[in-house]
RNA sequence: CGGGGCGUGGCGCAGUCCGGUAGCGCACCUGCUUUGGGAGCAGGGGGUCGCCGGUUCAAAUCCGGCCGCCCCGACCA
């Protein structure tokens, strides 16, 4: 490609309004415009980096026995009313009628729709397994976009299912598209890890996260180095206590105002673990709960609603008034009402000087000891975790890491077949629900968390599988013709030896050249200048390490497309070695 | 949804407090010079100051409402 042909807009000064590497290249790089908020155009610079992701995607896909569809992004309201999802998705999802006045919303996922194409045509058990995709663009409308393509509301996502007879078959399901993910991270150049995670909205009995550490992620994960236990923290736990401390009798005392942990322990002058964090959720039959966590830790909801067997919120402070008779800051599990259920914190067990509030507002109680003095109905792993404490599974102290969910796949079970009845008759001429799993992948995430791992202040490095060209040809000069006659003369070459080649024909200083090929960041760079004329080289650049190598003119070529291939046949072994199975 | 910030030529910003000729840099067009890390000189084009309403002789500026975008939080596969 020409430059001066084609439509790569940079811009000279730092875009306002991107905070995150990745958001700041792109725009800076004119790879994306911004439509809406959370919304965007791809340009065509990164719009041949999402098709070589597409690309390594398919290839994978398609190993593991994947059939590519296209399902409708527009699909009726009633079948999403069938599987509880309509509502269960609230806002988040995009709503519109049709014409006639009918419900529709734009699909935020297809287990409904592969879940109605298979209630149809499924008859059999001879009919599965099989395995369902399709890359396609989704649409959540999310309370708040952010980090430009990171979290936005339309997005390319390769979405697939699998469709077994068996929990077995769904296992086997299931570690495919592990062992395929694993390739196409790798393939894509990108160092991930992965971790156990919620399934949250999509229920289930499994899920696992595959992650790319970086600041500009939404996720954190429990590390231990030591054992190799990776947790999302939504259901990370460690093994930590509260000491017990010294029974003593329980007191009342007068907390005027202070309502919060710091508040109240600075005031009591007690650590604030020892202070008994006690919050009040309703459950969806607006059945209240307490949960009792230190206080120096936080509640998680992932954890708790597990517990629970359902979704939670919180109760809001009318309600907490009238269930507990005091206001939210001053509540506690002492003389809580009969009958409530109160769940507390593993690390609480065994208190017996704990303070907590007295359910009479501007008090507190000191000296609570659990078991004497409240009704814990269950102890359980309720918090979030801290770096630092214990691996649940080997005692050492664990790292907390920020993280970009690229994939996440899921055990669903019988959830969507059950609510659609999507079955087939088995051997014995038994009707039985088919066996579904879900897998998915975050197609520009996957360019986003390549800037965010490996730009540095000037730009991007591309991997070399999925670099939108493979080379930037820059003379330095365009008025001097021996330099442009050479500089078209390897644009040929390297054309009809297949490589893909950014060719900077624009009649600018070298110096702004330079910027924008540091910014686009493709892997390597031919410097056309005066210096090589006599001697017949080239310089050619390493962008990500900036080593610069001469090369005889005659040798551009073969040197170009070996840097290029040794790079990706790295990753591919890389992707073999860890692939696993 | 709560908190904060912002909205002025294509982009980045000043001007708003204290009302009175819309400005700067970059980009763009023409010409000349220049050409290895975002060139110089000269000339030129381009703006309903987010929208609606109000106050005023006069509003980018003051007041009210609305909309949009960004950040933090809540939320979120």
């Amino acid at each position: 490609m020409r430059l001066t042909k084609g439509f790569i807009p940079t811009l000279k000064e730092d875009p306002s309004g991107a905070e995150v590497i990745s958001h700041r290249i792109m725009l800076k790089g004119g790879m994306v415009r911004l439509l809406a908020a959370g919304v965007y155009s791809y340009l065509p610079f990164l719009w041949k980096c999402l098709l070589k992701v597409q690309q390594i995607i398919r290839e994978e896909m398609n190993a593991i026995g994947g059939q590519e569809f296209l399902f409708p992004a527009l699909n009726p309201l009633d079948l999403w009313d069938e599987t509880g999802r309509n509502a269960d998705f609230g806002d988040d999802v995009f709503r519109l009628k049709d014409r006639k006045g009918r419900g529709m919303l734009l699909a935020p996922t297809h287990e409904e729709v592969v879940g109605d194409i298979a209630r149809h045509e499924i008859r059999s058990y001879r009919d599965l397994p099989q395995i369902w995709y399709q890359i396609q663009t989704k649409f959540r409308d999310e309370p708040r976009p952010r980090s430009g393509v990171l979290r936005s509301r339309q997005f390319i996502m390769k979405d697939s299912y699998t469709l077994d007879t068996s929990q077995e078959g769904l296992d086997r399901g299931y570690e495919l598209h592990a062992r395929a993910y694993r390739r196409i991270f790798a393939r894509c150049g990108l160092k991930f890890f992965e971790a156990g995670a919620s399934s949250g909205l999509m229920g289930g009995t499994g899920s696992q996260e595959f992650l790319v550490e970086g600041e500009a992620g939404e996720d954190r994960a429990v590390v231990c180095d030591n054992c190799g236990y990776v947790m999302n923290e939504e259901v990370a736990q460690s093994d930590w206590k509260v000491e017990p401390g010294t029974a003593a009798e329980l007191e009342e005392v007068h907390t005027p105002d202070k309502r919060t942990i710091e508040e109240v322990s600075a005031f009591l002058d007690i650590e604030p673990q020892r202070l008994v964090k006690s919050l009040l959720y309703m459950t969806a039959g607006d059945e209240p709960v307490m949960f009792l966590v230190p206080g120096s830790h936080d509640l998680n909801e992932s954890l708790a609603m597990r517990v629970a067997g359902g979704p939670l919120r919180p109760a809001d402070p009318e309600e907490v008034l009238n269930i507990m008779g005091a206001q939210v800051g001053f509540v506690g599990p002492v003389g809580a009402p009969d009958g409530l259920r109160i769940i507390a914190d593993k690390s609480l067990q065994g208190l017996l000087d704990g303070a907590t509030g007295a359910n009479r507002d501007d008090y507190h109680v000191v000296h609570m000891n659990l078991e004497r003095d409240v009704n814990v109905s269950e102890y359980t792993d309720l918090r979030i975790v801290e770096a630092g404490e214990a691996c649940i599974e080997c005692g050492e102290p664990v790292r907390i890491i920020t993280a970009i969910e690229m994939g996440h796949i899921f055990k669903l079970g019988t959830k969507y077949s059950e609510s659609l009845g999507a079955t087939f008759q088995d051997e014995q001429e038994e009707e039985k629900p088919i066996v579904m799993g879900s897998y998915g992948i975050g197609v520009e995430r996957i360019a986003a968390a390549a800037m965010e791992q490996r730009a540095d202040e000037d730009g991007i490095c591309w991997p070399a599988s999925i670099a939108p060209y493979h080379v930037y040809l820059l003379p330095v000069n365009m008025s001097d013709e021996r330099l442009v006659g050479a500089a078209e003369e390897l644009y040929e070459k390297l054309h009809a030896g297949g490589l893909e080649v950014l060719y900077d024909d624009r009649n600018v200083q070298a110096g702004t050249k330079f910027k924008d090929a540091d910014m686009l960041g493709l892997p390597l760079r031919i410097n056309v200048g005066v210096r090589g004329q006599e001697t017949g080289v080239v310089e050619m650049v390493h962008r990500a390490t900036r080593e610069t190598v001469e090369v005889p003119f005659d040798e551009v070529v073969p040197y170009v497309r070996h840097a290029i291939d040794e790079e990706i046949a790295g990753y591919d072994r890389y992707a073999d070695e860890i692939a696993g199975g």
